[in-house]
DNA sequence: AGTGTGAATATTGTATACAAAACACAGAAC
DNA sequence: GTTCTGTGTTTTGTATACAATATTCACACT
């Protein structure tokens, strides 16, 4: 009479998995900007019925990640040039304020896992893997975030991060820039871990700003295609 | 065979009049923190089927009004001190900023909105009646963040705010706190119009600072009883 | 009395059905 | 040729049906 506990943990309703699967396609680009999301259509290529398929699409809506006109249905967020500026903006005075709080608050675990993520993100650049780096990129920023202990300012960083995932892979690849990422990234960790609020601050606005720049000349590339 | 064009302007979808309903049952405390919300029950009582309702809950649940757990329904958040720390936390950061902003962008036309809503509010506050209290501060507030031109940075500030609206009733009940809050009003006001960005920000600190302390005195008291 | 078991019930998750609105396109009118 | 109109199709919105899981409560067992 074993097998008590056999991982049942991992229930998950189709809807999530339904709704992990758009998001994914979304952000990877599979799904681009503008195209339409069809109930019926969705739901036959993923085997389910409408109504999980119905209610990922709210939540994507949700996160803005698409966006919902009443009987007309669902299309992929088209992010203009100012919704990204308003973005950056926002996400600007979040991860100042975020550095700030992080060298308050970042125990000597989270230091040391500090470290070792900014190892972790050399190596991935001299990987020239797109998608190796921008893991390594999300985790060392992620440490930072989660030093502050603040559940909502977390989840609010991440939603504005999410917003510009599609447009991070197009900058992260430019490989004129791996030097300047990593320069930036042990400025703001040497800042943290010699916990200097000010220096800190300063250099998470810094990051901010040239991913914008970055970000806005990436994009007019692209318009001039 | 007159009769053409009863007003179907507004054309709402029922899942949103359902939301809208909930919301605000929710944000005015006739339902409380912890009820159970079933979808059946709700839908009955609303003369709706389950699904609005459903899409409703779902919406709500994003919003972080309702908790759900897969399998168990949905129940009105509960928020905890903690929580409501976290909140504060995120918006004492971007209501400074906010106030910063608005020194740099606020139009003439906006100042003067401003300042209209600023003597709405004191008058307001001769009403002692809590709603309409509630209603100038919203509105007062709003200029503010509007001027920003910031649709993302607007949306996350009203999600923030909407966090704590059932117990901002609570604290402005409290007739000993009106002087000061029209005071505190005042200050950010002549900082904004005077396009003094530093002032403005000190001024909206204090004014989360002072919330934070009199929402948090009344949850204390609400657990002595 | 307390605990465990199981059937009855209630509730959520998913699928499907039907209604109403949007869309597309062909043909008529000018 | 262009615009209007009407019909057929597609798609969304809402209701309902069915399946699977959770909850409740009575009853037996210790």
């Amino acid at each position: 009479m074993a097998r008590l506990s056999l991982n049942m943990d991992e229930y998950l309703p189709l809807r999530d998995v339904v709704f992990h699967a758009l998001r994914r396609a979304i952000l990877t680009g599979e799904f681009v900007p503008g195209e339409r999301l069809m109930e019926i259509h969705l739901a036959q290529q993923l085997g389910v019925s409408r109504t999980p398929v119905r209610e990922a699409i709210h939540k994507l809506e949700l996160e803005g990640l698409v966006t919902m006109m009443p009987r007309r249905g669902a299309t992929v967020a088209q992010i203009s040039e100012r919704g990204l500026k308003d973005v950056l903006e926002v996400r600007r005075a979040l991860d100042t304020f975020c550095a700030g709080l992080a060298c308050e608050r970042m125990t000597d675990e989270d230091k040391q896992n500090l470290r070792k993520a900014f190892t972790a993100f050399e190596e991935a650049i001299y990987t020239k893997d797109t998608a190796i780096i921008a893991q390594a990129d999300v985790d060392f920023h992620d440490i930072i975030i989660n030093s502050t202990g603040n559940e909502r300012l977390i989840s609010t960083i991440n939603n504005l991060a999410e917003q510009m995932y599609r447009y991070r892979f197009e900058y992260i690849k430019d490989a004129s820039q791996h030097e300047r990422l990593i320069s930036e990234h042990r400025m703001l960790m040497d800042a943290i871990l010699a916990d200097n609020a000010e220096k800190a601050m300063k250099a998470a606005r810094i990051h901010i700003d040239n991913q914008e720049e970055s970000i806005l000349t990436q994009i007019h590339l692209d318009e001039h295609r």
